[in-house]
RNA sequence: GCCUUGGUGGCGGAACUGGUAGACGCGCUGGAUUCAAAAUCCAGUUCUUUCGGGAGUGUGGGUUCGAUUCCCACCCAAGGUACCA
């Protein structure tokens, strides 16, 4: 009988779906793991073959682990709020909602074509009122939380209300805005409430905030770094400018030493671990003050806070540069100078960040005509304005020490500025010098002839007893702008009373959606939320009502921004855990018995967004005891990207003439890709298929080499707009999933990036039909096939397994755990080939052999397991069958000649048998040595013997 | 520039703590079966050779009886990141 993978797939998807095979309990004897594949957003391009590649890894390894006697979860839903959709729905009309409903049908379809063992009832949409009612729940946390220092964690707002009724706030030490004024317990208690929230409102950790965002007036929307090309937006080319907007932001900063420092508990890549502690950006430095001088005796004194992480060349500060966008700037320029400053302010206003980051080469900058004083020698010291510094990191402020730095170096240069040298014995007519490991500082007072090492600890001192500066670490992330100028996302649960935020009672969330007209931004600018009739909170019947205008003091506007994209993708582990709770995001039962992520699966390119977020809101979670782990994920792997291999066709410039690849250099010729669906294995093009395939080929004409068109080839990354997305549904069906499953396990290392290449896949469909053989001689003892559903198969051969069965038997169970806990699930995939090739020369119809390899095979292939494991008689599903155990023994053999080379030139062979004990080996090695020592005249130092290994001499 | 990962046949890739490099698959070559094809099976396949061998894991050194594996320098590729003071 043939391998008819369709029907078998069919019938056990459908077994799998209608028994709930893999439905996870919150409550057993057996020990938990979570394994979790991170959720996609379902676009409208459906499934292509990379998406699966690590949700195979992930069920390969439940799999694995239900076989080894574990309770687990493992789970799948969509991250279904996202711009495409709302972008379809600004051009169509159609709602996101109905898009989003769509597609997540299409991607339902092809997950369940492939076989995972999903437990289905737990599966979340990220837009679905339900869930997002938590995602709002926990905003409502973070907003009446504030960061204590002292305990290190985050607390609730009412400790902080405490600690200022008692003391005010000099007391406390807490992550908050710079700018918060100080005040006694009695100015907190004279202040009137809205007073007191707009101090709150500076310690909570999520807040509003004026924050500089990239505004596209024509697109009425903030855009991110990677949204703007050359100053103006990517879609539209709009122009796009600076602007200061009111937003919530997310006070991440204060977990930056956490986020930091638990990065070495977990065991994530390190590549990735690398972009995340960048991503923070921890600096050791000290922060320094220089008082302005001032013309003006009557004036309050100005003073200018810096950061660096070199103190120590406190004494080679020739000159101070702010950033244009600083605060001080307009205070402290001279009439003089007024103009040329006014004019650089806004010649760089212009420019984005990311143009200036860019443009690195070019010096500029403006003099201010303000001098500050150096707090040590009370020199005056210039005070410039450039754009080379980042108003957006530290202070926006440096001292400029141009023997130390290349850019103060160069700056200094290009203005003419001096460039004291305080480095003993270094030249620095050239570039500056800064290496610390060899600084020995010169020229600099009580500094003279110290290390960085030590001049840095000096120097904070006496910085520290003159109160001039601090020893301070700096951080590069920044807190995360929470809000979104868009339709589709999470509705924030706040409304405003006299212009200060509220939260909507946690009991009558979620706050919805509204339904809205059109989805783009108001006329007046607002979200597109303000085209919301109905958009407005009633305190008294805690509803949104429908008219604003309704004569009823009690009803105040929402807030009309949503949420970020990474919002609900921060907690969805956790809520995997008990998705369809009511009362509470998950309860304690169902936290406590699950804890956290075993095994996460998930592309690298989350790094420094959803990785960073979810850690934060899992860290923000845990200090207000919600869940028991600060790191959700103990472990973390990142799936290489599957690359599409674009097709292309050369056109001769001018015509409709396309060159074949081994022709097109005596032609010139614009290169066209064309959908690889149109070309086979030996990149041979279907002429015919590509004139149907769009209408500017209908005509076209083709010069062929040796009769056929041949493409060239390139790989890039899979993409509608390079037509080389394959999508699995046409590999299903000519190979089936068992196949695909395989094949992408087999294309190479899960953690690299490979291109897709069908080319192989005969391979692993060959070794299916090869698995099926080797059991088939046992079915055909049967003049039927074994009777439908689970009861009543006949057992079939009860034969002695040999000596050589077995051996191959345990070599692979060996092998196959080794690989599945190492996740190189490339190298089983070989194992069972080698394995099914052997008991098939070896005729083997054992039961108690081929019971256990379907056992092995059903991770990787679970249809075809399931099926062999039926028809050998079983009534309940593989999915449970313990794994089989493997014995050292079976694989000892009587003795082996292993050869060992001295002096590159000569090779024995030692004979050991591996049955024997360890002083017998060490016996026979201590014997073999002597016989080397005679034909050598010299001795190996020492001899190692590891029973069935080959021997190791080590130097 | 900095950080990270990697570099092995025609191709994807094996090789665990240093121990017969190239498992397994693709492709290719030859053969069997077939009227023929598909499918299947068998044999061969790193390069080179005067058939004894010789060379060989990006390049050049080093440690070692022995190096794809360890150390140093360099080259290349991919990914991340950047006027970060």
């Amino acid at each position: 009988m043939n391998y008819d993978f369709r029907q078998i797939e069919d019938k056990w998807q459908k077994y799998w779906a209608k028994n709930k095979t893999f439905k996870a309990s919150n409550t057993s004897d057996k020990p938990k793991f979570y394994a979790l594949s991170m959720f996609p957003y379902p676009s409208g391009a459906g499934l292509h073959v990379g998406h699966p590649l690590g949700y195979i890894a992930t069920d390969i390894y439940s799999r694995y682990k239900r076989h080894k006697g574990f309770n687990v979860l493992h789970p799948m839903g969509y991250d279904s709020f996202g711009l495409p959709a709302e972008q379809y729905a600004i051009q169509t009309g159609q709602h996101p909602a109905i898009t989003t409903e769509n597609n997540i049908k299409r991607y339902r379809e092809q997950l369940d074509q492939l076989g995972f063992s999903f437990d289905w009832d737990r599966e979340v949409r990220t837009s679905n009122p339900q869930y997002y009612k938590w995602t709002q729940w926990i905003f409502i946390q973070l907003f009446n939380s504030w960061y204590n220092k002292k305990s290190d964690k985050a607390e609730d707002i009412s400790t902080l209300v405490a600690l200022f009724e008692k003391a005010g706030n000099s007391k406390v030490e807490a992550a908050c805005d710079d700018d918060t004024p100080a005040f006694t317990a009695e100015d907190w208690s004279g202040f009137s409430e809205k007073e007191k929230q707009e101090i709150l409102l500076k310690y909570r950790l999520t807040y509003l905030a004026d924050t500089e965002v990239n505004w596209c007036p024509a697109l009425g929307t903030v855009l991110a770094n990677d949204e703007i090309v050359n100053g103006v937006s990517e879609r539209g080319g709009h122009p796009v400018i600076r602007k200061k907007m009111t937003q919530w932001s997310m006070r991440i900063t204060a977990y930056a030493q956490r986020l930091l420092d638990g990065l070495d508990k977990i065991d994530w890549p390190q590549p990735l671990k690398d972009s995340q502690t960048n991503w923070i950006g921890r600096s050791e430095g000290a922060s320094v003050t220089f008082n302005v001088i001032s013309s003006d005796s009557e004036k309050s004194q100005d003073t200018i806070e810096v950061f660096t992480t070199r103190p120590d060349t406190i004494f080679g500060v020739s000159f101070m540069t702010l950033a244009p966008e600083h605060d001080l700037v307009a205070k402290i320029t001279t009439p003089e100078q007024k103009a040329e400053v006014d004019a650089y302010v806004e010649a760089t206003a212009k420019r984005s960040e990311r143009d200036r980051m860019a443009d690195v080469k070019t010096v500029s900058g403006v003099f201010t005509g303000a001098y500050a004083e150096h707090p040590f020698t009370k020199e005056s010291i210039p005070i410039w304005i450039g754009d080379y510094v980042l108003a957006s990191y530290g202070t926006g402020a440096v001292m400029a020490v141009p023997c130390g730095d290349q850019r103060d170096y160069d700056f200094a240069k290009y203005y003419n500025i001096p460039i004291p040298n305080i480095f003993e014995g270094i030249d620095i007519s050239e570039e500056a010098f800064a290496d610390k490991a060899t600084t020995i500082i010169a020229n600099s007072d009580f500094l003279n002839g110290l290390s960085y090492k030590e001049a840095t600890k000096k120097v904070i001192s006496e910085l520290e007893k003159i109160g001039h500066g601090v020893g301070k670490v700096n951080y590069r992330l920044r807190d995360a702008v929470f809000s979104r100028q868009r339709y589709w996302g999470e509705p924030f649960p706040v409304y405003y009373v006299d212009g200060m935020p509220q939260m909507i009672d946690e009991q009558h969330l979620p706050l919805e959606l509204p339904e809205v007209e059109k989805y783009l931004p108001t006329e007046t600018g607002e979200p597109p939320l303000g085209n919301a009739t109905h958009w407005a909170w009633d305190v008294e019947q805690c509803t949104v009502v429908s008219n604003q205008l309704i004569d009823n003091k009690k009803v105040f506007p929402l807030e009309l921004n949503t949420m970020p994209g990474w919002a609900g993708s921060s907690q969805y582990f956790n809520r995997y855990m008990d998705p369809r709770n009511e009362e509470a995001i998950f309860s304690k039962e169902a936290i406590d018995y699950w804890q956290d992520v075993d095994l996460y699966i998930g592309g690298s390119e989350h790094a420094t967004g959803h990785l960073l977020y979810s850690r934060f809101w899992q860290k923000f979670m845990f200090d207000r005891g919600y869940v028991p782990k600060d790191e959700y994920a103990q472990k973390l792997i990142n799936q290489g990207m599957i690359t599409g291999t674009s097709a292309i066709v050369y056109r001769i410039s001018g015509t409709n003439k396309y060159a074949s690849y081994g022709l097109k250099d005596e032609y010139t010729t614009e290169e066209l890709r064309v959908d690889v669906n149109l070309v086979n294995v030996s990149n041979e093009l279907d002429v015919e298929a590509l004139r149907d395939w769009q209408p500017e080929y209908q005509e076209a004409d083709f010069i062929l080499e040796d009769g056929k068109y041949i493409v060239g080839r390139e790989v890039e990354k899979m993409s509608k707009r390079w037509y080389n997305v394959v999508n699995p549904d046409a590999i299903c069906e000519e190979y089936g999933a068992d196949s695909l499953r395989l094949y992408e396990m087999f294309l190479g290392p899960l953690e690299q990036s490979k291109p897709w290449n069908t080319a192989g896949i005969t391979g692993v469909h060959s070794f299916l039909k090869k698995l099926w053989k080797l059991y088939s001689p046992l079915f055909d003892l049967d003049t039927e096939r074994p009777p439908a559903g689970r009861a009543g198969s006949r057992s079939v051969t009860e034969a002695e397994p040999t000596a050589e069965n077995l051996k191959t038997l345990h070599k692979t169970i060996k092998k196959v755990e080794e690989d599945i806990e190492n996740f190189s699930f490339n190298t089983s995939v070989s194992t069972f080939m080698i394995c099914v090739n052997e008991l098939t020369a070896q005729k083997c119809t054992s039961k108690s052999i081929l019971e256990p390899l379907a056992i092995l095979v059903s991770p990787y292939a679970p249809h075809i397991a399931e099926e062999l494991w039926e028809r050998l008689g079983h009534n309940e599903s593989i999915a449970e069958a313990p794994f089989p155990k493997f014995e050292e023994k079976y694989l000892v053999e009587s003795s082996k000649e292993y050869p060992i080379s001295f002096n590159g030139k000569m090779r024995f062979k030692l004979e050991l048998p591996l049955d024997m004990g360890k002083d017998e080996i060490e016996a026979a090695v201590m014997a073999h040595e002597k016989t080397q020592e005679q034909l050598q005249g010299r001795t190996p130092k020492k001899v190692i013997v590891v029973p069935g290994k080959i021997v190791n001499i080590v130097g």
